[in-house]
RNA sequence: GGGUCCGUAGCCCAGUCCGGAUUAAGGCGCCGGCCUUCGGAGCCGGAGACCGGGGGUUCAAAUCCCCUCGGACCCGCCA
């Protein structure tokens, strides 16, 4: 027998067997939906329900005897996995697994199902997008954003495991601010021949011109602001403190690049009004030079994305350039949309659109989580010279992602959470409510390092490139101190597994809803609880099955009575359940969790039995299958979140 | 000022949505063991937490409710 979800099957006899007892019992109770519970430790069974006391309650019966009469009415024999009920505690329903019809049916499945196993498809199939790192085009993926492409891809992999359709869109952002002042750089600096990844040397330019065009326009608004009150000038003085040592800083590293830049744009009078009409042309795409221009850097840096990305086996279906859609007008045709659905007013020099009238009109504050009295801040639509903003454009690119699928998911920062809230609400007040609802933000918090935050426009950010290369680095030294005599071909590529998958898993085991602080010990630690360790177990199990190349036919499953045994044949009965809810909830995080905990297990069975030389030989055949089937979990679980499972490290 | 989220051993982190059972699960670090058996990136043992604090609901609270303290983020003509 062969079953896509061996432990759902017990679950599902516990259920019925529970339903049909209490209804004998009580005939006018409708026990359908009873849940069932992992106890906390196997010696209470492998599924325990405390209906009795609930229902005790109801019938005014102690959950003892209550829970006693219910067990007496289950026919355990009717239930080939299931070997025992008992009562426990205060009034427990115990429900104890048949180990041998689990470990038989789990182990087949698993080694019928192989690289399915573990991935039940849904009965629902939808095509789904996954927008996700859309980092800027200015300036190389940091650490601090690298959850992102990690969490982004793993969500993908699920999903499409689950039976959905899934594309992974990148999108572009290379209209706004940001890019016109890189481009005005690059311009400055007579288009200069790059020196090194181009998404590093195009972050450079950023930075520095980012800096210069800041320190101008504080000493600006200084100048103008003479008169006003003290506390408006003081912090402007403050900022101007910390962008000129900001700038210090910066001279120091990059003494040429930043004394050529500082000259060519003293030139300038009216920088601001040059980086604006920057903005402005391109958005409009009316000059051709202007477009050419920004086109040209955005592309160079998202050259050096690509290949960062490339790098951790990253990929994407699409590369959706924003500035798509100024173009073609698709974003004036959304304002005029938007304008006559009345929810649109003007606010001095510039357009709003009232997020908190939608909410309050149709009733939304409560299905989206918010407290009746919060006002939702309304959201900009227009600058005062017409150009748009970032979550204005996001509205047409989520009906074009929308046009392409049913349900749109965008990894994005937690700080986030408004515009994306603020978008739902515009796509709600359009009539595009299927979308509002298909629209979900994964929001992720980011990684810190210890003392600042990261940002690009003040030049402090460790790169992505930095870690991985780095890690790569230190996982080269473990193998080389490991397994000296491996091909240096072998060396090379067991040291990016090992050193990618490491840092892949630091980043996808925390809950995606709490900060990590970047350490390179903790990114980079090659000890338990991390790929490696799960990797190493997956390497350790390979190597028995190269060495045990038995028939396992007579393997006799029954003669697997060990504790240990019984732990490691429920985690693998249960990974295709587990797999359901990560892929329902989005929840990557809990496969780390579960793969760190099954090679926890297996490392425990290793130095404790044998399996080549058991005995009896049935014994030691069906040791040799669950270890088959072990790492066959292991990979499939790995391979949700983007790690290699090697068979030699 | 308003909003959202987080707070579990020296450090990191699971469990919180859907409240339950004995010793609240792990990891790092620390202390003590294990290289003649299938790979020591490993295994075994030990010390270390009354789950930020205070109330409440309940037969039962890390988990639900209220208050409070600490931290992060948001409330931009940035993205």
């Amino acid at each position: 027998m062969v079953s896509s979800n061996p432990f759902g099957e017990f679950r599902q006899a516990c259920q019925a067997a529970l339903s049909e007892a209490i209804e004998a019992l009580y005939p006018s109770l409708s026990a359908e939906y009873l849940s069932v519970e992992i106890p906390a430790n196997m010696i209470f069974g492998q599924l325990a329900s405390t209906v009795s006391f609930d229902l005790g309650r109801k019938l005014k019966v102690s959950p003892q005897k209550l829970a006693a009469q219910i067990c007496g009415g289950i026919e355990t024999e009717n239930y080939s996995l299931l070997r025992d009920v008992e009562v426990a505690g205060g009034g427990y329903i115990n429900f104890h697994a048949n180990f041998a019809d689990l470990s038989k049916v789990t182990v087949n499945s698993a080694l019928a199902l192989d690289a399915a196993y573990g991935y039940v498809k849904t009965d629902k199939p939808e095509t789904v997008i996954v927008e996700h790192t859309s980092a800027n085009p200015i300036s190389p993926i940091n650490i601090g954003q690298a959850r992102n492409p990690i969490l982004g891809d793993a969500l993908a992999r699920i999903l499409a495991a689950r039976g959905h359709t899934v594309f992974r869109h990148f999108y572009v952002d290379d209209v706004g601010r940001q890019t016109a002042v890189v481009a005005y750089g690059y311009k400055k600096l007579g288009e200069p021949p790059l020196k090194g990844k181009p998404d590093h040397y195009i972050g450079l330019i950023y930075t520095l011109t980012s800096c210069v065009i800041e320190i101008n326009r504080l000493k600006h608004r200084i100048e103008q602001e003479k008169n006003s009150t003290s506390d408006t000038l003081e912090q402007l003085r403050r900022h101007l403190d910390e962008w000129t040592s900001i700038a210090t800083e910066l001279e120091k590293k990059h003494p040429k690049l930043f004394g050529q830049l500082l000259k060519k744009i003293a030139e300038d009078d009216d920088i601001e009004g040059l980086v604006s009409s920057l903005n402005l042309n391109y958005e409009t795409g009316a000059d051709s030079a202007v477009k050419k221009l920004v086109r040209d850097v955005c592309k160079l840096s998202l050259d050096g994305i690509k290949e960062t990305l490339a790098n951790i086996e990253v990929v994407f279906d699409s590369w959706d350039w924003e500035s798509t859609f100024t173009w073609n007008s698709s974003v004036s045709k959304i304002l005029e949309r938007l304008k006559a659905t009345g929810y649109v007013f003007e606010k001095g020099p510039v357009l709003e659109f009232d997020a908190e009238k939608v909410a309050a009109e149709f009733k939304l504050k409560q299905a989206f989580g918010l407290k009746e009295d919060y006002e939702i801040p309304s959201l900009t639509l227009l600058r005062a010279d017409s150009t748009t903003l970032y979550t204005t454009r996001d509205i047409p690119y989520s009906l074009w992602k929308f046009e392409k699928a049913e349900k749109v998911i965008n990894v994005i920062g937690m700080e986030q959470r408004l515009p994306q809230l603020q978008l739902k609400l515009a796509l709600w007040a359009l009539g595009h409510v299927n979308q509002a609802k298909g629209l979900i933000h994964f929001g992720h918090n980011l990684v810190t390092l210890p003392g600042y935050k990261m940002s690009s426009r003040r030049g402090r950010y460790i790169t992505l490139d930095e870690v991985v290369a780095e890690a790569i680095r230190r996982a080269r030294d473990e193998v080389e101190h490991r397994s000296p005599t491996m091909s240096e071909d072998q060396k090379h590529k067991i040291s990016r597994i090992v050193g990618i998958g490491a840092l892949k898993y630091a980043l996808i085991e925390v809950d995606p809803i709490k900060p990590v602080v970047f350490t390179w010990d903790r990114v980079i630690n090659f000890e338990r609880n991390s790929a490696p360790y799960i990797q190493y177990s997956y390497a350790r199990a390979c190597s028995i099955l190269r060495k045990g190349t038995k028939k396992l036919n007579e393997a006799n499953y029954s003669l697997l009575v060990e504790p240990l045994e019984h732990d490691l044949v429920f985690a693998l009965s249960r990974f295709p359940e587990v797999f359901v809810d990560v892929a329902e909830n989005l929840k990557p995080s809990i496969v780390a969790d579960f793969a760190n905990g099954l090679a926890d297990k297996f490392n425990r069975f290793y130095s404790l039995f044998p399996v080549i030389k058991a005995q009896p030989e049935p014994l030691s055949k069906a040791r040799l299958a669950m270890v088959k089937a072990i790492t066959v979990v292991l990979r499939n679980s790995l391979e949700l979140i983007g790690i290699v499972a090697p068979e030699k490290m």
